[in-house]
RNA sequence: CGCGGGAUAGAGCAGUCCGGUAGCUCGUUUGGCUCAUAACCAAAAGGUCGUUGGUUCAAAUCCAACUCCCGCAACCA
């Protein structure tokens, strides 16, 4: 049995969870309920990235302690990706004592690519904090929220040296060793590659607080990248010598699933990092775009942001997942509006779906017809798009599969051959149809386990009865958005 | 000239690499069926494939120029 390590990125807990993790998660976790109906083992990382100066200052903001504000907020985090019924496996903080450990030991490890500069640059002392170039001519020289002219300060920095690696990162992204999808955005990382500058690891403790320590240097902390990219290793124990032996086992990731914002940190920093440890980097990158509404991107000025929990208070969990998997591509930009998710509910899962369901074990149970026996999963098509990351046209494809199972119920006419006390026909018709639709629920399993689960249930019982109540019961104009 | 993506039926998209009767889903109209959640099945209507020019027997597809949208540019998912 093989094993696969899936990962996703570690949202900011400054904030509540938004559509975007949504994707991330459900995503990542198709690819492993896939893996594992294909025979894999499969680890499946999630987590929370839970230091600097926003969080910070939130805590304060609230009153609470740090310590209880990221508690509560990481918390938050996870009980949506148990709502959304995601299988990971390893949940990781990066306030855990034992990711700060790992992460200061892979500082050390790293030492030889890192240097000390000064970074100037402009600054706010209402803000106590740096603004870039462009935010500074934007404002012309005065801080909007402070209404001070911004100060030419510098400070002490650590940086990773990044030329060192950036030959051999573009070597591994051309030749496909780090694969990058979908395909353009390889070329983007590409391009951003060429002249990607060093990058900054640190800040002084004046400046940032809540960090990680830099080993043997107290003035300063870890910024966000070598903190917040360790997590995929730290949480299998990397570089622990007991862990050594698991570590090796699961690393390098199968694939690591992100937004398309954050592709540029998880394909250049998080390779040379991960070079300059000696280890290997993850086979694949997937960035997904990001979900509009109504068009547009989300924004709180716009006042346009749709809550998740209210998508998924809606319909529930499997409506949620069927939407986000099926009409929010696999990796381009797509779009979310109330209209459309009435449709895809109402047009497809009740009346593709779950009527399919209803009119099949009713027909079977007036026919008597015995459950079938459920098969693993062998159809190459599906098995070649899933593993080709292209989630949203292996589920296309399934659902051609539901359509067809409707067809051909219609083109069998089994109440005709009833009437007409045709039974040995008809039983093997309806045999034929069960069969099939129970390769179909193995197919879907990966997207709406439940849904799968249920059919399954259904159709491999001794007795095949509908469902007392339907599947994806429509006429819910009570329920209010 | 910062980098990249896009423009195809009312809506959302595929097709473009490797030119050859323009396709899918939803919506609309009509017909069929009655097992089913007023569900299902079939058929039809609907497109000068962003603009202009070029190559070619033939261009959504190749080439050139242009117009318009949208992302990204060291902490906004």
């Amino acid at each position: 049995m093989s094993k696969t390590y899936i990962c996703t990125a570690i949202p900011y807990v400054n904030g509540n969870p938004h559509i975007g993790h949504a994707v991330d998660y459900l995503q990542a976790d198709a690819y492993a309920r896939f893996s594992r109906a294909i025979g894999n083992e499969v680890r499946y990382q999630v987590g929370t990235d839970e230091h600097g100066n926003k969080v910070y200052g939130k805590a304060q903001e609230s009153g609470l302690t740090v310590e209880t504000y990221t508690s509560q907020n990481s918390q938050k985090f996870r009980d949506f990706i148990e709502k959304l019924g995601i299988s990971f496996t390893d949940f990781v903080r990066t306030t855990d004592p034992d990711h700060v450990r790992r992460c200061q030991e892979i500082w050390r490890r790293l030492e030889d690519h890192i240097y000390s500069a000064e970074y100037e640059g402009w600054y706010c002392e209402g803000c106590e904090n740096f603004v870039t170039q462009k935010e500074f001519d934007e404002n012309h020289g005065i801080c909007p929220d402070h209404q001070k002219p911004y100060q030419k300060l510098s400070e002490k920095n650590y940086y990773l040296r990044i030329a060192d690696f950036k030959t051999e990162v573009r070597r591994r992204i051309e030749k496909n060793e780090l694969r990058i999808l979908p395909e353009f955005r390889k070329q983007e990382v590409l391009k951003l590659l060429a002249d990607a500058p060093d990058v900054s690891i640190s800040r002084p403790v004046g400046q940032l607080s809540w960090g990680v320590p830099v080993p043997d240097d107290n003035s300063q902390v870890m910024y966000v990248w070598l903190d917040a990219l360790s997590n995929y290793i730290t949480v299998l124990g990397y570089p622990d010598e007991a862990k050594k032996d698991d570590f090796s086992a699961w690393w390098p990731a199968t694939a690591q699933f992100i937004g398309k914002d954050i592709l540029r940190f998880h394909a250049i920093i998080w390779p040379a990092i991960l070079l300059g440890l000696g280890l290997e980097l993850p086979k694949t990158i997937v960035a997904h775009g990001y979900v509009l509404s109504d068009g547009q991107k989300m924004s709180k000025s716009l006042g346009n942001v749709v809550d998740p929990i209210a998508v998924l208070d809606r319909y529930g969990l499997e409506a949620f997942r069927y939407y986000f998997l099926r009409h929010v591509d696999a990796f381009a930009d797509s779009d979310f509006s109330w209209e459309k998710y009435d449709n895809a509910y109402n047009n497809e899962l009740a009346n593709d779906l779950g009527n399919l369901v209803q009119r099949l074990a009713t027909l079977c149970a007036k026919n008597q017809i015995p459950g079938g026996t459920l098969l693993n999963l062998d159809d190459n098509e599906y098995i070649d798009l899933m593993r080709a990351f292209e989630s949203t046209k292996a589920f296309n494809y399934v659902w051609q599969k539901v359509q067809d199972i409707n067809k051909a119920i219609d083109e069998a006419k089994p109440w005709v051959l009833a009437k007409e006390q045709r039974t040995v026909e008809l039983a093997q018709v309806m045999q034929d149809l069960v069969a099939k639709l129970l390769s179909v629920a193995v197919l879907l399993e990966p997207f709406l386990p439940q849904t799968a689960e249920k059919i399954i249930t259904i159709f491999t019982a001794s007795e095949i009865l509908p469902p007392t109540t339907p599947l994806f019961p429509k006429n819910l104009e009570s329920r209010q958005r």
